[in-house]
DNA sequence: CCTTAATTGTGTAATTATGACGCAAAACTA
DNA sequence: TAGTTTTGCGTCATAATTACACAATTAAGG
């Protein structure tokens, strides 16, 4: 590759100016109840104590992807299975330190898997309906990770990385109901996901206050097969 | 804003290396029987004479969506009303300039809007099934952009952008058979069109070598309320 | 031990959407 | 006037969606 750059002193030296490029990663969670965000706590000016979306800035030995992976990694402690781009903002102002554009990142992570904050910021799960003031334009990140979420749950199998490896029917469904943020008909929402696959049960109960749910488990035929026909436009 | 960089006798100098942004446009067009996309012919060094998708350089006063209007507008002069942004693309080696991620977008023009190539370079229309070499990795984008298409076609009403003022069933009916690629049976497309209130008939007809075909314009108030509720997954 | 509260499991009927298909009508050609 | 092409309009069977009701299981309280 022809080098690009001039090595000085003091830096890199590009004969027009460049937007510097960074990555940030909205992680939903899940409690039985609520769609959840995880933030980090800013140890470092701009925005020194407010919490933010994990993320940073590229290096040149790596895809973005990669990227945020890392960062997520490093911050969070967090490797999740796949993560998923949805969106590009470049706003001029939206970073006090200069012109930085920023790839933004959604992942599905079990709540079980917490964090042991690898840095030296906090790190904490918030409810999506109660967030903290956010640096940045992050709060405007997370609206369209929002949008992007409620899209392709209808021809993605998402939902499954939010739920343990066995879950009940009521689950699936308070999971599902939080994030469209609608309400479904306990018995035609059983009903739709036995008929398209992707769960199967597993006759096991388990022993709470009230009548035992069964348990299913995620197909990973069915799964697999989703993944691939993404775009063959069937919802489930 | 706080100078994130020191100007020097050649050029911009910064402490940490950085990629340059890139635009790059998947402008779609139909001739009423195939998807065409627009390709313009590059200039310079590298990959001089090959065909490439219209982008450039992102300034430092504008974002990304206005970067690829920009590009676009140089380069083919045209101005779509509306661009749509489905990935970025940053492989180490993508570009042998040096290190360039690219955001990219896609559009649909009419294609009775032709193109003068303001540059010096040529533009010109290719069926999608047909297209020649293309210069860095184009072909990955375009097919990237073909899956965006698919996806968003049952939930934006992006198929008007392409098509004239008025439209005849059998018309809209190829639209959507050459983006989604399979066939569709008259009867029931016209059904479901008419079922979802987008299309009105405008009583009209025309003149042809065969049984004169009734003419549709879309429906402006049906297009705006599904712009809104484009994630409450209703597909048409 | 029986009742109540909470929650889950299961079934059925009405409505709506989808997919397959047939036939007649309008323009052009010969 | 007959033949060809292409369109308009309709019907029927099947599949998917929605609305709705009652019985079963556990824990808690009298």
């Amino acid at each position: 590759m022809k080098e690009d750059y001039k090595k000085t002193d003091d830096g890199y030296e590009y004969k027009y100016p460049r937007a510097a490029i960074t990555t940030d990663c909205v992680i939903f969670g899940f409690d039985g109840r609520y769609l959840n965000i995880l933030l980090v706590e800013r140890g470092i000016e701009p925005f020194k104590g407010s919490w933010a979306l994990p993320g940073g800035f590229l290096k040149m030995d790596e895809r973005v992807e990669e990227c945020a992976f890392r960062e997520l990694k490093e911050e969070t402690s967090l490797e999740p299975e796949q993560i998923e781009q949805f969106g590009v903002f470049s706003s001029l102002d939206r970073d006090p330190r200069g012109r930085v554009v920023t790839v933004a990142f959604y992942a599905l992570v079990k709540r079980t898997h917490v964090i042991g904050g690898d840095d030296a910021n906090d790190a904490r799960w918030f409810p999506i309906e109660d967030l903290p003031p956010l640096a940045f334009d992050h709060k405007e990140i997370i609206d369209e990770a929002m949008l992007a979420l409620k899209r392709d749950l209808h021809h993605q199998p998402i939902g499954f990385m939010l739920l343990d490896e066995q879950f009940s029917m009521p689950e699936l469904q308070r999971l599902y109901e939080a994030i469209l943020g609608r309400h479904f008909d306990r018995r035609n929402f059983q009903k739709k996901m036995m008929a398209s696959g992707i769960v199967t049960p597993t006759v096991y109960s388990e022993s709470t206050g009230h009548r035992p749910s069964k348990l299913f488990t995620f197909n990973p035929l069915e799964y697999k097969k989703m993944k691939e026909e993404n775009t063959n436009g069937k919802e489930f």
